[in-house]
DNA sequence: AAATCAATTTAGCATGGGCTAACTTTTTGC
DNA sequence: GCAAAAAGTTAGCCCATGCTAAATTGATTT
């Protein structure tokens, strides 16, 4: 069965793929935002050795991330001391967590265990349309105020 | 509101990360299998040049990644000439092809719009495990026959 | 205050996945 | 059958994201 997707057009494919590109490109950048925010409420500051033991990455990894986001605007950062979020970064982060929480609730709404909820909307969440995340907000609302 | 999600402990997260990243691996193989496989039914045979189109690079860089794709036992090619899946090659974009059109299937049953439920399952369905790709296929399954 | 330990930074490397420009091979059209 | 066009390849470049090893700085402890 499954009703036949509408297949794109040739030249739809390539604007798609233009676009998930960017989209990874973006999704370290939330990632770490995220993370930040979340130390920064949990531990009172977010450290690089903080961020890497969560990661599963090395501080030197670290370094060079928040060197790029410092580049980008969404982190600052003196040597030997704690990050800090900008203002587009604090924003960026209050926006990714609302949305990874939209995603996470969507999914345990669905009836899914909150382990697989947890890993799949942190894998969801960066490739969600705006459309499609109101679209699980209101799902996941329906549900609870009882289809 | 927003049901407070589950704060994985710290050792969760570092591999919630690295499966993240293995997935991230995984996604440009999964496409380019894919991709070849619908040119194979589409065209007679996934040539280079169709591949650079519908995917919006350059020819160098199809080379470079079949390259990789032929290292890694997905496909076959001989130079100047078309390209084929292997058996391994071939069984992964089966896997994708299906697991594609159940995420698609389940936007379009939640109500979105056959564009954006195009887009959103391209970039989410990397993302989505076993458990959860079951529940979007039953899901979608209850609504045809009939809530 | 010095020594030690933890955290951070730097340097140098690898891989993936993009690019352009130049070149070679294959296909096509006369 | 040859010339031009199309397709494919190669070389050399870039950036993101990871790593290890070594150097540096900051914090702690005696």
């Amino acid at each position: 069965m499954a009703g036949g997707a509408v297949l794109p057009t040739k030249e739809n494919h390539a604007e798609t793929f233009a676009r998930l590109r960017d989209a990874h490109a973006r999704e370290v950048t939330e990632d770490y935002v995220e993370m930040i925010a979340d130390l920064i409420v949990e531990e009172g500051e977010a450290r690089a050795v903080s961020l890497a033991e969560r990661f599963g990455v090395t501080p030197a990894t670290v370094n060079n991330t928040i060197k790029r986001l410092e580049r980008d605007g969404f982190v600052s950062s003196r040597p030997y001391r704690s990050i800090f979020l900008t203002e587009a970064g604090q924003a960026l982060a209050d926006k990714c967590r609302e949305r990874h929480q939209i995603v996470y609730d969507f999914l345990i709404a669905l009836g899914l265990d909150a382990k697989i909820a947890e890993f799949d909307a942190e894998g969801i969440e960066h490739h969600v349309s705006a459309e499609t995340l109101e679209v699980f907000r209101k799902f996941t609302e329906a549900r609870k105020t009882g289809d």
